[in-house]
DNA sequence: TCTATTGAGTACCAATCCAGTCCCATTTGG
DNA sequence: CCAAATGGGACTGGATTGGTACTCAATAGA
């Protein structure tokens, strides 16, 4: 199963790369032709990034857009919620009155938690780490014994 | 965005469903009726778990399925991957030779560390503290002060 | 002031994926 | 031998998503 759909991936590319000029103003096409992404698309991903408030656009001509913040400031968690809405593991994460199930299903309350530890991933990490060429050490993933599987086949 | 599919959500609820009786041997119809999903749908995963060897099926008149280890080393994460695959973050996470990209993405190395982030919060879960009735502290999540927005709207 | 440029917003289409069902083969207890 | 149950597919209707197109609004520069 693959987590984040193609636009939210698409979305850090593009996020990232702002990062990467966090002074220069670029237009759609400019940042388009930089991530090697349709162009359509990419303006549709910035429309939903200045949305959620993390670019500022600059219409008209000579116009762009450019981070509202610092690289360091911007976790991939608000870029991914920018495109992707609200994170939750389950439909009764994100909309719990549309579970009928709610007074007996008994893994309901635990996916609160689940939900905040996943969350904690991925507010932990910022565009500035996505930036550096080194990986990170995430501090959300600390080197548990009890977690050498993170998923298996 | 929803994390999980409906199918591995109510995978799990299945899972746990049987981990309630670890040693009684249920057939699909009962857990169909104890769990209040559809019958075919409930075959369907129990088929998928029995696949990943989570659970041993009796087949033939007077058969069913059981856990085939103790409910608290049965990970969340490994009944998710049973019903829904591989977890990963991003396509390039799980089919890297997929992405046409890897030369020039940034970000790429660094979904690794978060996949295992996510996974991590994941494996920490068994089906037995989805049965307890409290919410338990999830030790893959420890609370950060850094981290008290986990996806906002 | 006028025009070219660029983002905002929305509507739309095509393709993919998913939830759910059904069917038939196989196994096994009575 | 038959009924009950799983195993393993195939199939389908619908929802979601990725991607595009078109029109409106704003702005800079001639």
């Amino acid at each position: 199963m693959i987590i984040l759909s193609k636009l939210a991936d698409y979305g850090v590319i593009v996020a990232t790369h702002l990062a990467t000029h966090p002074e220069r103003q670029e237009n759609a096409a400019a940042v388009a032709m930089a991530t090697r992404l349709p162009q359509a698309t990419v303006a549709k991903l910035l429309k939903a990034l200045a949305h959620a408030g993390l670019v500022t656009a600059t219409r008209g001509a000579a116009g762009g857009y450019r981070l509202t913040r610092p690289a360091d400031a911007i976790s991939v968690a608000e870029v991914v919620a920018a495109i992707d809405g609200d994170i939750g593991m389950t439909q009764c994460s994100v909309h719990v009155e549309d579970c009928e199930r709610t007074t007996y299903c008994p893994t309901r309350p635990h996916w609160a938690a689940i939900n905040r530890a996943v969350g904690a991933a991925l507010v932990a990490v910022t565009l500035n780490d996505m930036i550096s060429p080194f990986a990170f050490l995430p501090a959300a993933a600390p080197q548990r014994d009890s977690a050498p599987e993170t998923a298996r086949t």
